[in-house]
RNA sequence: UGUCCCGUGGUGUAAUUGGCAACACGUCUGACUCUGGAUCAGAAGAGUGUAGGUUCGAGCCCUACCGGGACAGCCA
């Protein structure tokens, strides 16, 4: 991991020996919701701070929000770290485990005078705070006695109230200038079902009461959050300074952002609901589970996480970065393979009839140990249909009329003639010839053509799907606007489905999750769900970089 | 007009703790190529938000200002 700030603080304990030359953090999520690749910088980083400097990465589920928590989200939270490659062995912890002592602490610090039970309303208690500008007020329950206070506070927890009826409060200064220290709220009521200790509490921590004491519980020396809990961080050390336990360090980082998507929970849950996307692990989704699914190697986010850094200022990477980490990795390891996307047939009309050829086709140019196989050539053929342009423009290598290309791995053909539907006018059949001695390997011939391009054997073909995704969103920062509900920004074109691609016939025994190049168009993926044995469904994982795309681009702009 | 945090090429991160700003992505050339991929060679692009100060010397220290962000959930 390259230098950062939060290497420079732990360096700084380490020479001071503050936690004792150990470095323990932890990645808390919440799970109400699925991971995304931002979770995926923070995981990286607390994971990979314990592996640089010897030390441990707990996982804790930070599950103090009954209503808003399920199981399900426990579950993939699991599988997409496990997936991203990193182990947490048997250190799994909730903050739910530490409820009983999260209790007692409460009542000590309700016994040192410094919390109390507050029977405000929760309107009341919002008024009763002040603004950022303005000093809050006292509640008329903030001097309550302790006797009382350990009283009603025991019947909090023994549910003899309503939910809302009274919180625990933090008794510290409603005249601070940090709200967060304006006797914070430590306890509401909730009479619900938790998923893990289901009817045995109605009052619940809220987070900043349980993070902190959370860590110290678990010895965690490097408290890494984002930099929303900065101002928090001043209760953080209240807390465990009143509790005089084990004093984590809270250490702030910006959180990512990438262009042309968003990251918050909330939002994303919104286009789930409202079936914008299939659900969560929709390939077009920034979530873990949905990078899987769409074919990203875990190994290319680490590397993408490495990438970004880490700093305290509000970064938006640009998804290039991204797509590069996943490009870079699958380019050495992906095995190459043809497929033709849209197909146009062509006839090579002076080959034999019933003849196939087996052609040898490297599996990865980037990895002669990755082999070679056979791809059967025979005289009718399919191309992708943008390989060929009647009258084409300035710059075009591939085929026109009259012209020649080469077809990967085979010949160089001519086309000859095109063929037209009388009706619609258009091009339905490309009429080529073939010159034997230009055979891939033989080097009969010196003959040079600029273009060389895939095809695939009509008769061996097999059909399949294809799904062709592009970014979820047409500007970069769809949140951005402020007028304009970010889902007005989704791209009408971000998911393309292809139902007639002509793939070649060793691809019919892909199995789920296996990657492909797909040569000249870009690295694709069975996909894990839709597939069947045999009948593969692909979902193309990110193009290849198109040089010919940007020419063509900047020929229309002209 | 409160408190806290942050301002380094288009984007992101560095700069041996004060020594003439580096790396990655992106962009643009050119070479090579049976993937317009990859690879290779090269170029453009910041003088570090602004103004002062300390110093032989400041992106790093100090002051003021400007700009951006966070905070008024019984969410995390």
């Amino acid at each position: 991991m390259p230098q950062n700030f939060i290497k420079e603080i732990i360096d700084e304990h380490l020479r001071t020996n503050k936690y004792g030359g150990i470095v323990h953090t932890r990645f808390p999520p919440e799970p109400n919701g699925y991971l995304h690749i931002g979770h995926a910088k923070s995981i990286c980083l607390n994971f990979g701070l314990a592996e640089e400097y010897n030390g441990l990465c707990n996982l804790r589920f930070d599950d103090t929000n009954p209503t808003k928590e399920e199981e399900e989200y426990v579950s993939s939270i699991k599988e997409d770290i496990k997936w991203l490659g990193f182990d947490w062995e048997d250190r799994e912890y909730y903050a739910s485990d530490y409820f009983d002592t999260l209790y007692e602490y409460a009542v000590k610090l309700i016994s040192k005078g410094v919390a109390y039970v507050d029977s405000l309303t929760s309107d009341e208690i919002r008024k009763y705070r002040g603004t950022p500008t303005q000093a809050g007020k006292e509640s008329p329950y903030r001097n309550r006695p302790v006797e009382e206070n350990l009283e009603l506070f025991e019947k909090m927890k023994n549910g003899e109230f309503k939910d809302g009826e009274c919180v625990l409060r933090a008794k510290i200064d409603m005249a601070s200038p940090n709200m967060n220290m304006r006797d914070p709220v430590m306890y509401r009521i909730r009479h619900e079902f938790h998923h893990r200790t289901g009817d045995k509490w109605c009052i619940y921590p809220m987070y900043d009461w349980a993070h902190g004491q959370s860590d110290s519980i678990e010895g965690i020396t490097h408290s890494i959050c984002t930099l929303e809990f900065e101002n928090h961080r001043p209760l953080y050390d209240w807390f465990i300074e009143q509790l005089e336990i084990h004093h984590p360090r809270q250490i702030e980082f910006a959180r990512l952002n990438l262009s042309f998507t968003i990251m918050s929970k909330r939002k994303l849950l919104e286009l789930v609901e409202g079936k914008y996307v299939t659900g969560w692990n929709d390939p077009r989704m920034p979530t873990l589970s949905a990078m899987r699914r769409r074919g990203y190697p875990p190994e290319a986010i680490r590397h993408f996480a490495e990438r970004v850094g880490v700093a305290k200022r509000n970064q938006v990477i640009d998804v290039a970065l991204l797509e590069h980490s996943v490009r870079e990795n699958l380019n050495k390891n992906a095995q190459r393979v043809m497929g033709v996307l849209r197909p146009l047939k062509v006839i090579i009309t002076n080959y034999p009839d019933n003849t196939v050829e087996e052609l040898e086709a490297v599996n990865n140019p980037e990895d002669p140990s990755m082999g070679k196989r056979k791809v059967p050539f025979s005289k009718e053929l399919y191309i992708e249909q943008n390989d060929f342009k009647e009258d084409p423009p300035k710059k075009f290598f591939r085929l026109a009329p009259g012209k020649e290309v080469r077809l990967r791995y085979a010949y160089i053909i001519k086309c000859e003639e095109v063929i037209k539907d009388p009706v619609s006018g258009k091009v339905i059949e490309l009429h080529c010839s073939y010159d034997i001695d230009t055979k891939s390997g033989l080097g009969k011939s010196d003959k040079k053509v600029k273009g060389t391009i895939h095809w695939v054997s009509v008769q061996h073909a097999f059909n399949a799907e294809v799904r062709l995704y592009d970014r979820l969103f047409t500007v970069e920062d769809p949140v951005g606007d402020k007028e304009k509900d970010f889902k007005e920004f989704l791209n009408p074109d971000s998911l393309e489905t292809l139902k007639e691609c002509k793939l070649e016939p060793g691809l019919k025994s892909a199995k789920r999750g296996e990657r492909f190049q797909f040569e000249r168009l870009g690295y694709f993926c069975a996909d894990l769900i839709d597939s069947e044995d045999g009948k593969p469904v692909f979902n193309r994982i990110v193009p290849l970089r198109d040089t010919w795309a940007k020419i063509a681009k900047a020929q229309k702009k002209n």
